[in-house]
RNA sequence: GGGUCUGUGCCCGAGUGGCCAAAGGGAGCGGACUGUAAAUCCGCCGGCUUCGCCUACGUAGGUUCAAAUCCUACCGGGCCCA
């Protein structure tokens, strides 16, 4: 559950009290996806503990680009894109934490409030003057960036500089913690493994500043098992928040592939499943890992912590027709269920019969790049409809219509598209 | 500003006038095997009206019968010097 943290005992007996704890989320996209779910639950938790949570969106940091964990300099987001991301982001922090508590409401605040305004010269004397840059280069990610890594595997001529832009980031990110120290009085950053540096950025700055002491703690930073962030742009589907960009079915339906190494971590970082509940799940699992229960209970918990009860149950339904055997028999009203969950086309009837028009469907779905790509996933045997393998000869008629208008067309053993005639 | 190196397909990276849609690896995608897993094996992996054609090797020109490969300019990146 966690990383590494500031004195662990002081640190402990002083969450014996109420303590004020924060996490910062970045707006880098519109949504939040997998890997921020840890930090969410995170708060939660605390805040479940009796402490008073903070939620930073970083409306200034986002602006930057955080260089933790990234070989490349990133994109600046302009103040448009920047505000649609905050609006998108919004409303999934107020889904995990109570903001109407009684007692210890969350609070989320926006570090543009107090960064926006502050003058170049103010900032350099009020918090560069506290920082050493010898301190700044020492952190692994920007010694990545600058070529002076040990690893030999790093060829200079590779290295691909880091801008100072990018640079400053953590100086932000240690003013951050420093205002907020100050103003909400929080104590307690967190965050994942890879924002140590600039957590105990923070912390020294805090001391430095107001002779205060403040505590940092990490998370295990969510990966997979080839080493890459869950969710995180570079490679890698992202698993998005929002059902707009991630429906709740392909949500649940990701938890439900994890690798197996992965499920006990992941039950115990993204849901509030308790810690003996995940290890009987663990034990179940391995006695009998082809039945998977360890996985469903994984993904139906996070898929309800995420999109509700309701769609997590849909879900399940879902999953359940489309991979409990033939499809074929299942009456109209499941199939109309499915197609909520799935994704869908709607295709005209007058196509049917016409020959050629699998490849044209393939591509409607989103089954297929291009029509090559259509083509050869029919030579290569990929693509069955409803039940039954297509070939490159297949011409999509009505004997392919199951309740005379739904047509599933699967490619591959998991992408499934619900074709609709009419 | 000067010197030097560098820019190839999703990524890394070979290729230094024709045999190049471009070696090799990785990722990805299909298939087999399975447990909607991992490992492994097989195939694919720019587009199309697919035995052929088109578009591609930073950008724009040029040399040549022929260029990713040579020349020029420009743009971008690294390192060193100032």
């Amino acid at each position: 559950m966690l990383h590494d943290s500031t004195d662990r005992a002081e640190l402990a007996e002083r969450l014996k009290t109420q303590a004020s704890i924060y996490v910062g989320f970045d707006p880098t996209a519109g949504s939040l996806h997998a890997g921020n779910m840890v930090g969410l639950l995170f708060l939660r938790r605390f805040q479940n503990a009796g402490h008073k949570v903070v939620s930073l969106a970083g409306g200034a940091t986002g602006m930057i680009g955080d260089p933790s964990g990234k070989s490349d300099e990133r994109n600046l987001l302009d103040d448009d894109g920047l505000a649609k991301n905050l609006a998108g982001i919004v409303p999934q922090l107020r889904q995990f934490l109570d903001f109407d508590h009684s007692d210890n409401p969350a609070k989320l605040l926006d570090n543009r409030a107090w960064t926006v305004g502050v003058p170049v010269l103010q900032f350099l004397r009020d918090v560069g003057k506290h920082v050493t840059v010898n301190q700044m280069i020492a952190k692994d990610s920007v010694k990545a960036r600058m070529g002076r890594t040990d690893d030999p595997t790093q060829r200079v001529d590779q290295v691909q500089g880091i801008s100072f832009t990018e640079f400053s980031y953590m100086l932000l990110q240690a003013h951050d913690f420093y205002w907020l120290h100050e103003n909400e009085g929080v104590e307690l950053q967190a965050g994942g493994s890879d924002q140590w540096g600039n957590i105990t950025l923070g912390i020294d700055l805090i001391r430095r500043k107001s002779q205060k002491s403040a505590f940092g703690l990490t998370w295990p930073l969510l990966t997979k098992p080839d080493g890459s962030k869950y969710g995180k742009t570079a490679g890698g589907d992202t698993i998005w928040l929002s059902p707009e960009q991630m429906s709740p079915y392909r949500f649940y339906q990701a938890w439900l592939q994890v690798d197996d190494s992965e499920l006990e971590k992941l039950l115990l970082q993204l849901t509030f499943v308790s810690v003996s509940e995940v290890n009987q799940a663990v034990v179940t699992h391995s006695e009998a890992p082809h039945a998977r229960s360890g996985h469903k209970l994984l993904a139906y918990e996070v898929t309800s912590l995420v999109h509700g009860a309701e769609a997590a149950d849909a879900a399940v339904a879902a999953s359940d027709a489309l991979f409990g055997g033939s499809v074929a028999h299942l009456d109209e009203s499941t199939l109309s269920m499915l197609a909520a969950e799935v994704p869908t086309v709607v295709v005209s009837a007058s196509t049917l019969e016409v020959e050629g028009n699998l490849v044209d469907l393939l591509i409607q779905a989103d089954l297929a790049t291009s029509k090559g790509d259509a083509r050869k996933l029919l030579k290569q045997n990929g693509i069955s409809l409803n039940d039954s393998k297509a070939t490159p000869e297949s011409v999509v008629g009505p004997q392919d219509l199951l309740h005379k208008r739904f047509c599933l067309i699967r490619r591959g053993k998991k992408k499934v598209v619900m074709a609709i005639f009419d």
